[in-house]
DNA sequence: CTGAAAGCGCTTACAG
DNA sequence: CTGAAAGCGCTTACAG
């Protein structure tokens, strides 16, 4: 491999010319500038990424720490993945992405090793043992997903309190009285699944201030538990009018359920949920739903990931995305 | 940050004593280890990754390249990713993500400077453009999926032309004499994705050896019209007394399909497909199919890189997984 | 506008 | 069993 010193001898400059010519730290006479680019052209030269790391300290590698759990569903998880490789690499950063079931270790050996310039926690919990390591390492970190203790860190998320309001709200002006909810697994709230609890909360309280009933469940990730369990929760309340689902497995079932019940919306029931617009084109979703904004959500940590990389000493940031309802005609 | 100076100061020892206990790569005396021990301990010591990868040329990264195509079914797609992932963390190495819509450009890009030791690309073409920026490079790398020329490439695969072999004999075994399959999207086919018509050209060949009729149609890939394309090739073949499913997304949407046509399984209509069992379980699919799995796949690529990279000069591996038929009773 | 030299944090022949 | 030194391929103050 062509290294900066055969260019600087082929060019007949310096390694410190050639150098500062490929950075642009510094004025090059179009005339070096020239041969040097010949003679790059001529070696097919490329920089070493390592060597220039260790000059640096910069490698232009974001981590990206996620676990996938069972009891998650796959379409949406993927969202956010893609989401973030696409805004790493519109700032010129790379992703190291680390599925480790050791997670707290991985973001040890990830930062304290200096693969990375910073790091992207996917799927924060709400006593999350990833944060103290990273709070812990020299490079800065963006999360996805609320923690109980934000502390140092910055945080984005969907404003799932607002999201659960805005439902309610939307159930409650079209005269709803009794509404069923379908949570997320029983296992996500254990593991600390805040958005679960932020939702169901936010939304049980909202119910109450109106004088509604609303019924909150856990719903089912694997089949077939799921279209078993919402069909005992569809059991268990016929008096319901609306359906709120929370639950992506769930929502991503509900239609061939409800078919199978003979139950047509909006007219035997109305739904709304939680999902992104490229969700519900895959699996075929026409219900008004608050859209979950991977995408936006991704390239937000990124972005301000980035930004503090340069700016360590910014006041941290707790973004939360506003909810958008999308009417797709599913309630009456 | 402490270095490795640092930590021979703090033991009294030379920079190589210690460079040399943390390799293993000769002896050290039980003293002077402890000793060693002690101060990595009290510094907090990590080894700086970088500076390692430059002196050794050994990087421990492990690219993954992918791209994910409209036309593709996100939960499949995980699967892969996850199993890569797990594979390279088992050999000691971490994975660079690289999801670049310029797939040439971005193996150019991680290879030429160094920053992976290895390649793994995903969702090979026939006429994959990255094969020659592949070529070009001094790492070794390994596909997942077939392309037309595999010179000088480590090649895995499923066997779809033996387990389309395996569906049809299944079928004609139960006596059935006229069958329709469904392929993945037209994309697929266009953009090369050769499981495609290797799948369909066995499935063919295979059903005029036997006499059988067979209907091959294109499947889609987004809602809505994967259901309707599934009711206009149920409509237009209803003489068809069995269906064979090779693809994703029109496998997940199915069971609703022919709940709503008042089709029962196998009693109308026998059905087999090609799915893993994760996916079968996300899905509540209880076809009788030939396994996928991306697991196996996935890992094998990995390993064989892994292997590939102290050997460079093994002979070319070209595997194909030996489908196997999982019974779930969807035939008559 | 350009160059010589020190340094980033490791590894590994070479020597003892 | 251990150390001094050169080298991996860059960057960047310092000097001119």
């Amino acid at each position: 491999m062509a290294t900066i010193g055969d260019v600087a001898r082929e060019a007949g400059v310096s390694r410190s010319t050639v150098s500062y010519a490929l950075s642009g730290n510094r004025p090059i006479s179009l005339e070096t500038r020239q041969r040097i680019d010949a003679a790059i052209a001529k070696l097919g030269f490329t920089i070493n990424a390592g060597a220039r790391a260790l000059a640096t300290s910069e490698t232009m590698v974001i981590g990206l720490l996620l676990q996938f759990h069972d009891d998650e569903f796959p379409p949406a998880m993927l969202q956010y993945i893609l989401a973030v490789s696409t805004a790493a690499r519109e700032s010129g950063y790379d992703i190291l992405m680390v599925t480790d079931s050791d997670g707290p270790g991985a973001v040890k050996r990830i930062t304290s090793s200096n693969m990375v310039d910073g790091v992207v926690l996917l799927d924060v919990t709400h006593e999350d043992p990833r944060l103290d390591a990273l709070r812990a390492a020299r490079q800065p970190g963006a999360l996805v997903g609320l923690p109980r203790n934000t502390e140092e860190l910055d945080v984005f998320d969907l404003d799932f309190g607002e999201a659960a309001r805005i439902l309610v709200d939307h159930l409650y002006g079209l005269g709803h009285q009794q509404v069923v909810l379908v949570s997320p697994p029983r296992h996500v709230f254990e593991r600390g699944g805040a958005y679960g609890w932020r939702f169901r909360d936010a939304a049980v309280e909202r119910a109450a201030r109106y004088g509604m009933q609303i019924y909150p469940y856990y719903g089912e990730s694997q089949q077939p538990g799921i279209s078993r369990s919402l069909n005992a929760i569809l059991d268990a309340r016929p008096q319901a009018t609306a359906l709120i689902v929370h639950n992506d497995a769930s929502i991503a079932v509900l239609p061939s359920v409800l078919h199978e019940r003979g139950v047509e919306v909006p007219r035997d029931l109305s739904v709304v949920s939680l999902y992104s617009q490229d969700f519900g084109r895959s699996f075929l979703l026409p219900y008004t739903a608050v859209e979950t904004s991977p995408d936006t959500l991704g390239r937000e940590a990124v972005q301000h990931l980035v930004r503090r990389m340069s700016n360590p000493d910014d006041p941290v940031v707790a973004k939360f995305i506003e909810p958008v309802l999308t009417i797709r005609g599913s309630t009456a």
